[in-house]
DNA sequence: TTGATTAGTGTTAAATTTACACCACAGATC
DNA sequence: GATCTGTGGTGTAAATTTAACACTAATCAA
């Protein structure tokens, strides 16, 4: 069923950068194009803005459609609008960024062609989307010195080594043990476990959860935590 | 001439919050809508985004158009997509902020039905425009304070106490300024002028021009300017 | 000359940040 | 069971940054 509009629209879709970290890496969630243009490339998930959709309910069906994941840590982050960013026609495109924890990582992602790369270590992607996983970037990098977004990359325990190596992953740089935990711990929102980590042949860690109350509470009224 | 797609589609709009200072308080720039829905209301400036234009064209057109502004600090602020943000279709607007000196405040603007109102005391807005201001007015403190946004609402020549104002009325808190003078000139970014600002029967002021090879470097790669 | 008003200036205490090295505990190996 | 290997876990001192605070300077008006 066509639709008719007195003057030309640009199409409207959404793109996701999701993120996850495999204990050592941080890591980007791509897809395979199966069609034209770009067909083969690696992309980032995302499709288009149905009219009777929000923008973050079209962000949220498209990475569940093309990826599985669903229930992630969803955050807008820029809109797109070059003339010629799709060769076809017009396309605006509102770009969002996904945390995702490991358990929701290894889930599902196998059926469709979808793949973690490193983002160290990333192919060449379609349209603008290399523009878009860099600018991703920058944003999780600010966002994760001032705010706790952090633990939306973690298993619910985890291990203070964990912490420290996935700040250390995203903002690419060595950090000094000792004041990080200090660091960490001084915002009470993390709460030691009964249980230990054990794994290899070394004294096993303490793991940990983070304070969901005060995390929410956090997370709304725009809070610090630095590290 | 009509133009016709397989689905439907949002129309898409730009809107623009645009900040000026008067010296005491932080103003936003309104124009008074002409025609429904909500004539005679008050809003954000905006309109269509043509579909041979990017975001940022549009807005500046839109700006121009409908408030005489030209060659403004303009950053994209967030994408408004609510389903019913406005009456009559599914509108999605992608929303700028925009920061504007004192001499070309006074320009132009009397001609249309445009108005700066006190950021304390605006009118009730049209559509979403209300949120998109909060947002915009967060997003101001935010950067302010680790951006040295405040000089693209300052005249070319400023003097401390001005700036400081700028600062006092954007976060609304009082500043010591013993300490606001020591840190703004810590940045090596303020060059003092020859001039003085001679106005009421006290003391003249020392007038300064920031360095604009110093801030445009620091606006590109990402800089602190702490207060 | 005095009063009113804003401009301009330094120091000290407190808090925060940075740098830095060793023992604890587990399994593996001999 | 002694020792080795590898990660977990802890405290202190120096340097830096931040915060608090009060008076003199310069101009015009009365």
């Amino acid at each position: 069923m066509p639709h008719t509009y007195q003057y030309p629209r640009a199409a409207l879709t959404v793109d996701c950068v999701v993120f996850g970290f495999d204990g050592s890496e941080l890591q980007v969630l791509l897809i395979r194009r199966a069609l034209e243009p770009f067909k083969d490339r690696w992309a980032l998930p995302g499709g288009f803005v149905r009219v009777e959709e929000t923008l973050d309910e079209a962000a949220r069906r498209e990475l569940e459609e093309e990826t599985g994941l669903r229930d992630v840590f969803l955050e807008q982050l820029y809109t797109f609008g070059t003339v010629k960013r799709d060769p076809r026609e017009r396309v605006v495109s509102v770009a969002w960024f996904a945390l995702v924890k490991p358990s929701v990582v290894t889930a599902d992602t196998d059926a469709a062609e979808a793949k973690w790369f490193s983002v160290n270590d990333v192919p060449p992607l379609a349209f603008d989307h290399a523009s878009i996983l860099a600018t991703a970037l920058t944003r999780l990098r600010g966002k994760l010195t001032y705010q706790p977004v952090g633990f939306e990359l973690l298993p619910p325990k985890f291990t203070l080594t964990q912490l420290q190596r996935l700040y250390e992953a995203v903002l690419g740089e060595e950090l000094d043990k000792r004041n990080f935990r200090k660091k960490a711990l001084s915002h009470d929102l993390l709460i030691p476990l009964k249980e230990k980590h054990q794994e290899g042949a070394h004294r096993p860690a303490q793991l940990f959860r983070f304070d969901p109350v005060k995390y929410e509470r956090l997370k709304k009224k725009g809070f610090l935590f630095e590290i």
